[in-house]
DNA sequence: CGAAACTTTGAGAGGGTTCAAGATGAGTGG
DNA sequence: CCACTCATCTTGAACCCTCTCAAAGTTTCG
C-alpha cells in the first residue's frame, strides 16, 4: 500500500479550492507537478504584508483563498488602492521590474507562493501557462481602466453605488430570493472603502447612511449591506 | 530581376520603424512573413476614431506612428482618458471579449491592423510573440495603476506636475541642453489634458498659468511647455 | 466591564466646478 | 496681406461638493 502512494506523490495542487479556475487550469499532470515543486503555500493573517511597494520583484503568487489588496501610497501617507484580489486571482510582476504596489491580505488568505525567477523560467517553458497568463493580465487590465474613469469622472455618490453594485456582483451567489434584495458582506473596513474610491472615510459614511435613509439599501450591521432597490441604485452609479 | 524580386516578396515590416520596439520584435523572417499576410497598414486623419466603446473587438492593432488615445465616457458624455498609445504600442483586446473604451487618433497617425480572430490564432501558434505581448500588457497594467494613484488622491496641482513631467520624459529625446531645462510639444489639447486628468479645462488652463507666474514651466506656444525648474515641478508633483 | 478601534454626525473651510465673458490664435476668402 | 470667423484658451465670480477638524456614538474584544 505504501508503496503504491509513493508512486503517486502527494500534491497540494490536488487539494486546491483554485484549481481549475487559477492560472494552472491548463496544464497537465506533469507540468502541475513540476510547478507543484517550485512553489509551496503559504497562510497570511489579516493585515499582513506579501509584497512591499516599490521592492524588488522577488516573488508571485496565486490567491487560493480570502481577499488582498494591491495599494500605493503618496507621499504624503494618502493611500489608494488600486484593485482587490480575490481567489483563483494573480499577484505580483513577473518578467524583470519592480512591484510598484503593495500587497497585503484584508482577511486571513491562503496564497500559493513562488519564487519570480522560479516562476519566470517555468512560465517561458509553458506556453499554455503564459497564455492563461496573458488573458488574465488583460483582463484585469480592463478592469482597471473602468476603475479610472470612476476615480477621474463620478462623484461621490456615483462611486458609491458603483461600488456597491460591483462587490454585491462578484459576491452573488450568497443570499439570493428576488433579484433586486440581495444581502453581502463589505469585507472591507469604511477606511479601505475610502481608499478605494479615492474619498474619506466620512464621505462614504454620509453617503451610505443617506443611501439608507433613501431606501436605496439597507445596513443590517457594519459590514453587511442589503441592495433593497437595485434599478434606484444602478441610476444613482451613472 | 523580376524573377529575383517576385523570389523575396516584399513585405511592409521591411521598413517598418518600430519593427524592433513592437510586439513583433523577436518573431523570425518566416513569422514576419506570415504575420505580414494578415495584417494591412493603416492610416488615420486626427480626430479619426479606430475602436468605438463597446464595440466588440474585432480589430487589433500596432501603433506605428502618431498618438492615439483611449478613452471612455461616463452617460452625461464626460469624458475620461484612459491612456495614450505612443508608436510601438499595441492597441486593442485579444482574446475575446468587448473593447470596454474607444480608440481615437490624436495626431495623424499610422497603425498596422488585424483582424482580431486572425491575430489571435496566430499568437497562439507563436509564443514568442504572446510573451512579447504579455510583458507589454504588464507593463501598461503598472501605468494604468500608477495613474490611478494621481486619479483618486492628488490635487489639481499635483496632477499637473506629474502629467507634465511625465510628458516631458516620454518626449524626452527631442530637445536639451541643461538637465532641467527641457521644451516639449504637448500634442494634448487643454480639453484633452483635462479629460487625461479628471479635471476641467479651466483647472488646467489656471494651474498652468500659475506655474508659469511662478517660474516653474514657460508656455511659448499653446502646445509647448519649457520647464524651467525641474526640480521645483517635481516637488509639485507629489 | 472597560478600553480601543471604528463609525457616525456636525460645522466650517477650501479647492475645483460651473457659468459667463473676453482674449488669443489659426484658418479662410476677399 | 488683411479682415473675418471659429475654435481654443484664459480669466473672473459665485457656488457647491468634498475635505478637514472635532466630538459623540457604537462595536469589538480582552
Amino acid at each position: 500500500m505504501d508503496v503504491l502512494k509513493s508512486a503517486a506523490p502527494s500534491n497540494f495542487c490536488d487539494t486546491c479550492t483554485v484549481r481549475n479556475r487559477a492560472i494552472c487550469s491548463d496544464l497537465t499532470r506533469d507540468e502541475l507537478n513540476a510547478l507543484n515543486g517550485i512553489g509551496r503555500q503559504r497562510k497570511l493573517r489579516a493585515g499582513e504584508q506579501l509584497i512591499w511597494e516599490g521592492d524588488e520583484a522577488v516573488l508571485v503568487a496565486n490567491v487560493i483563498d480570502g481577499l488582498l489588496k494591491l495599494s500605493s501610497q503618496t507621499s504624503d501617507g494618502r493611500e489608494q488602492i488600486l484593485g482587490i484580489a480575490y481567489p483563483s486571482d494573480f499577484l505580483g510582476r513577473p518578467f524583470g521590474g519592480s512591484t510598484p504596489y503593495g500587497v497585503e491580505a484584508l482577511t486571513e488568505a491562503q496564497v500559493c507562493v513562488f519564487e519570480r525567477r522560479d516562476f519566470d523560467r517555468f512560465a517561458r517553458e509553458h506556453p499554455r501557462l503564459e497564455h492563461k497568463l496573458l488573458e488574465r493580465t488583460l483582463s484585469e487590465l480592463d478592469r482597471t481602466r473602468k476603475w479610472m474613469l470612476l476615480l477621474g469622472r463620478m462623484n461621490a455618490e456615483q462611486k458609491i453605488a458603483s461600488f456597491l453594485l460591483q462587490v454585491a456582483d462578484r459576491a452573488g451567489d450568497s443570499d439570493t430570493g428576488e433579484e433586486d434584495r440581495v444581502t453581502f458582506d463589505l469585507q472591507l473596513s469604511r477606511q479601505q472603502i475610502a481608499d478605494v474610491l479615492g474619498l474619506t472615510i466620512e464621505t462614504v459614511s454620509r453617503q451610505m447612511t443617506r443611501m439608507k435613509s433613501q431606501g436605496l439599501i439597507d445596513l443590517p450591521s457594519r459590514r453587511t449591506v442589503t441592495i433593497l432597490d437595485r434599478y434606484a441604485l444602478e441610476d444613482r452609479a451613472e
